[in-house]
DNA sequence: ATGAAAGCGCTAACAT
DNA sequence: ATGTTAGCGCTTTCAT
């Protein structure tokens, strides 16, 4: 074994402290501290020795005695309430990319669907003084706030708390179907059905009933009654199956979600269904793998994740500074036009 | 604005230090950190008092502080390279888990293929005095060493560092192309063809040197010299067109993607080629929505991120518990077989 | 313009 | 068995 105290491939034992770093440059750590950080009034020319002693040493402060001092860490914690997934990613990275420019640490969590994982990870991130908590989750449904009284802010992005005094970021879905179904409208089309995911699952039964209700605003029916199954492929080739076999002439599909979208795509074209001649198809998430890898590439709702994790991060900030939001915030989604639906308007 | 001293909804203000748990206890600061942490010699009694203090005034130790002075924070940071994605996500999952487990947080970091933002972040976690790093990213290819003389130990995940000296955990991608071709071999096909990604791709070129001397080492001929191209369904398709249009007989093809699996899949039914019976398939990555949307479900190599993930991770806590390895760790895969390949043995 | 000293919350060593 | 003290590295008064 090594690491028995002989020195380790190029590898420094500790890093330099601001004692150090005052002493090299002559004066007290008082005064380095200033000088780094610029305040006090200083001599240019001290405030230059001490960045060139800091500079020759490596010397980064210690964020522990900072924070200790200070009360604030500049760090949050972020808890996944069910696992890392595709719909976390952008979120992260919009809520990463907000926070970092404020430098600003993130602590990424991942409770995987378990809440005594959930409710450790929450300690410890109160344990390690995060400057708020920001929690995420694969599904839009509201869910009970993950603590009470704690002692920094929280806000749920994607995922909302049950609690209306919590500030939750969530997508519009409702907005997003009834955008699918205006442009399903806008190029002339008037049988329109919807295949969608689970009943049981939120997203599906808001999508279905805003679809729904946007046909009906239009003065029209549904082409057939909401088809309920799987977020899968299998059951978008299964569903245009169905539809196929009923007597509706539909001539535009909505679905609740691009893998879906995917597999009526496939089946619909192999029927001798064209897409979207005989069919328009819309999907929903705008997941690039689906939208460009269906024949032809797919329209879809984009729900801007990486918005509302933007949007969370910046809500989150704000608490921490002393001026917290309340409340549900539903953000708007953008429907991206593909030839699934590129045809003249009748 | 709210936040001017008011009680805020539900929020405490500030979190219980130890001495106030001492006072509610009636004993000093130093006993009741005995008592919380086990330590010491103290009458249950006590102990049990001090644990109830804590527990009411729900304390949770400052972590700043306890680092501070133990000069150990019990976490780690994680940067990607690039930007986190579709690798990442089992990468941070296996890393997560095996450092979770050692009560070490974690701290994400996005560099986005940004050297700035990845010295901005190394300098953050060297702030934030983590007590490793391990580095990522999308590609598989050697990359120069994040930094020089660090303090912390560093370990390379999926990706790895030109330093030899430097710990780094791979996949075996040569190790995972050989099982594709010799599972192709096992069930009795002879004129396998390989199709890939870019040419300057570090995990194209390997897997398909890796695959061609599989290939020669069964004493056979490639079907078609390798098709270089994207990574994507939509080369797949276009792939099939050229191999079904030259003279080869070609009987299985070892792509170097799922989705290039999945495109060659698609072309090849529509060209009256039956998969697996005409023609066999393998991809790489098992990717789910891939593996599972594709018709026929496809066979693919599994490069096991999440163990690479988890190893990393181990290798860092040896490190950090001043055991540190050194090297490249090339970790095999699995070959996962589906209806793609599915055929009986000649 | 600079230095000295105190204190953030915790733990470990030492004293009682 | 418990209390007291010092100090981790930094910033911030308050002196000088």
């Amino acid at each position: 074994m090594s690491g028995n105290g002989e020195e380790t491939l190029g590898t420094i034992d500790r890093a330099a402290t601001i004692s150090e770093v005052a002493a090299l440059a002559g004066v007290s750590p008082g005064t380095a501290s200033k000088a780094l950080n610029g305040r006090g009034a200083l001599r240019p020319e001290t405030r230059r020795r001490v960045q060139e002693a800091a500079e020759q040493l490596g010397f980064v402060a210690n964020a522990a005695a900072r924070s200790l001092q200070a009360g604030r860490t500049y760090t949050v914690g972020m808890i996944t309430t069910d696992s890392i997934g595709r719909f976390s990613i952008p979120l992260l990275i919009g809520a990463e990319d907000a926070l970092g420019a404020g430098q600003v640490s993130v602590f990424l969590c991942d409770a995987r669907d378990d809440p005594i994982r959930e409710q450790y990870y929450l300690r410890t991130l109160l344990g390690r003084q995060v400057d708020g908590i920001i929690v995420t989750g694969r599904r839009t449904q509201a869910r009970p706030p993950i603590g009470r009284s704690l002692p920094v802010p929280v806000v749920y992005a994607f995922i909302s708390s049950t609690d209306p005094a919590d500030c939750s970021v969530v997508p519009d879905e409702a907005d997003g179907a009834r955008r699918a179904i205006e442009h399903l409208l806008a190029i002339g089309r008037r049988r329109i059905a919807h295949v969608t995911g689970p009943e049981h699952h939120h997203s599906a039964t808001v999508r279905a009933s805003a679809a729904m209700q946007a046909i009906s605003s239009a003065g029209l029916e549904p082409a057939a009654p909401v088809l309920f199954g799987e977020w899968s492929e299998a059951w978008g080739r299964q569903a245009a199956g169905i539809l196929l076999s009923t007597e509706a002439e539909v001539d535009a599909v909505f679905c609740g979600s691009d893998q879906i979208a995917r597999g009526l795509a496939e089946a619909l074209q192999e029927s001798g269904r064209p897409v979207p001649n005989d069919i328009a198809l819309v999907g929903f998430d705008n997941w690039d793998v689906m939208v460009d890898g269906c024949r032809p590439a797919l329209t879809s709702i984009d729900m801007d994740l990486e918005g509302i994790g933007r949007t969370a991060a910046e809500l989150l900030l704000a608490a921490i500074n002393g001026d917290p939001a309340h409340g549900r915030r539903a953000l708007p989604g953008r429907l991206i036009p593909r030839a699934s639906t590129a045809v003249h308007p009748a």
